[in-house]
Order: C-alpha cells, then sequence, then structure tokens
DNA sequence: GATGATTATTAGCCTATGCTAACTTTTTGC
DNA sequence: GCAAAAAGTTAGCATAGGCTAATAATCATC
C-alpha cells in the first residue's frame, strides 16, 4: 500500500463513497414514508375540519382517483396508522394521530420558515409539501429558530 | 346559494382544495424525475472524476445493486439522458450535460445555503440531497441571495 | 494467451403508486 | 320508500425502482 493516490484507492476516498451512499439510502427511507405522511396529515385535517375524513375528499385534496385512494388507505390500515369500516369514513389509530402531529408540527416550522424568508404564500405552500419531508431534526431547529427571530 | 356557511359549498373552499391538489400533484411530478436527476448529477461528478461513469462506481455512491444501476440506466437511455454499449462506461448525452449542471447548481446553492444558516457539513449534505428536488426558482433565488450575503 | 477476479447483464421476483372500467353500497330528493 | 346520484370498492393493468440468482463479458496477471 504504498501507492495512495491511486484511484479509489484510499481510505478517505472509500469513506467518501459511503457516506455518499447512506446520505441516498436516507432520502430513498424518507421517500418511502411520504406518501403515508402526506395521507395521515391530511386525514387529520379533514378531522379536524368535519368531524371525518371520507376517501372522497382525500381524493379531491391529494389529486388522485378514488381508488388509489382506497389502495392507499389499504396500506395505512396495515401499517396501523389508520382504522376503516367498508362503504365508511376513516379515522387515525394512536399511532396515526402522533405521525400527523409529528408531521403538522414540521410542515409549520418549514412553512413559517419559507415565509419568513420573503417568499409568497403559494410557492411557500407549495415547496413546504415537498421539503418537509427531507428535513432532519437538526435544520428543522434552525428554521425554527430563524423563523423566530425574523 | 344562500347558506354560504355549508361544508364545501364556497367558491373559495373549491379554489383551496384544488390548489392544494395541485401542490401534491407537483410533488409527485418532483418525485418521478428524483432519481434520473440523480444519477446524472453523479454521472457527471464520476465523469468529472475518472473520465467515465461505470455501472460499479454509480451503485457503490448510490448505495443499490448493480441491476438496480442496470434498469435505471436503461431508463435514462431510453429517455435521451445516457449513451452506453454493452459491458461499457456510460457518458452523458447533451441533454443529460443540461440537466445535471441544472442539477448540480440547484445543489450547490441549496448546500451552501444550509451551511451558511449553521448546519455541519454532513447533515447539510445529507439534507441538500432530499431538498434539492423540492425547491421552486423562486426559493432558490431566496436561498442563494441568503447565502450571498451571510 | 489461459484463467481467475471483476464487472455487467438478464431473468424473475416484489412492493408502491398511479390509472380505468365495472360493480356495489349509501345517500338524497322527490 | 324508491330511483337517481354520489361515494366506495374491486379487478386488472402499467411503471418505477428495489432485490437475488444465474450468466456473460472484460480485465489483469502470470
Amino acid at each position: 500500500m504504498i501507492d495512495d493516490e491511486n484511484l479509489e484507492s484510499t481510505e478517505a476516498e472509500a469513506r467518501a463513497v459511503e457516506s455518499r451512499a447512506e446520505a441516498f439510502i436516507g432520502v430513498r427511507e424518507a421517500r418511502r414514508s411520504e406518501v403515508a405522511e402526506d395521507y395521515v396529515e391530511l386525514i387529520a385535517e379533514l378531522i379536524h375540519e368535519n368531524g371525518e375524513a371520507r376517501p372522497v375528499d382525500i381524493s379531491a385534496r391529494m389529486g388522485v382517483t378514488a381508488p388509489t385512494v382506497a389502495k392507499t388507505l389499504g396500506r395505512l390500515a396495515r401499517d396501523g396508522l389508520i382504522t376503516r369500516a367498508k362503504y365508511r369514513s376513516v379515522f387515525l389509530t394512536e399511532e396515526g394521530r402522533a405521525l400527523a402531529k409529528e408531521c403538522r408540527h414540521r410542515h409549520e416550522i418549514v412553512l413559517r420558515f419559507l415565509l419568513s424568508l420573503g417568499l409568497d404564500p403559494e410557492t411557500a405552500e407549495r415547496d413546504a409539501e415537498g421539503i418537509e419531508h427531507h428535513v432532519s431534526e437538526r435544520t428543522l431547529a434552525l428554521f425554527a429558530a430563524f423563523a423566530q427571530r425574523s
């Protein structure tokens, strides 16, 4: 191991490659829960507004068709986030409520942060929707602090 | 139409629902191109560093298996972003290079922005990887301006 | 230049997330 | 209380993006 300058052969290189891979793996993991989080957050909102979350309302707000909603709700039920009965509205489990609360919290912080940067509300809402699933705790704390002191 | 207070019945409500749906549709669209963008960006980097992008290196850096890389490269080729020959390295088309450049630009801005907020480099890199696909032009401009004056 | 190691591909499987078409159930309005 | 409308479900299809196992090609070394 004399020639440390070889392509790909240093320890440092290896560590960099692995760390890069871990970042991508992290992003893929975040992606997997994105849809579930969006649904649970929306369901919580609908329940708050209307006392129940009907598939038809979820469908309209998510911009997907009713069968897509049905299938996704099936996964959420399987994963213990919601309860449902055939032809009935959907409700959150304890776990679902906890997740919804966390998501709402994150969403609020990201949104307030973007607004405090001077972004228009429309764009802020859109970007927050996409960004909220990809901010670490650490970043979220910085966002919150920044929005606070603005 | 006297009772404007009815659930779901106002024009404003309808507009809000539609705008919400559009936000989600936008996020889904962004998600569809995320993987392609990550690959193209990485391929550009590898070519810059090594003169070529080998599947095995893409695989190591993306943290996925070789067959997954092969399948994804197939899609990129189909979409006109790369050229490839069997058992050979991959190269970018004009279109691929343009996309890579744009992605790199976005990535840099988001990364610099996060760093200028005071985030540690490790976390900044990870979060940038996830966030970069979900920032609008407008937000990007604000990020760039903020990082500049810091 | 044969051969073992490395790299790339193919086949085949799985899950998530979307869709349309067809059907069932529930709700609503006379 | 019945018929039409609205809502929900099921079946079946497609694509993306993961995986493992098996196969094929290339490279490096003696």
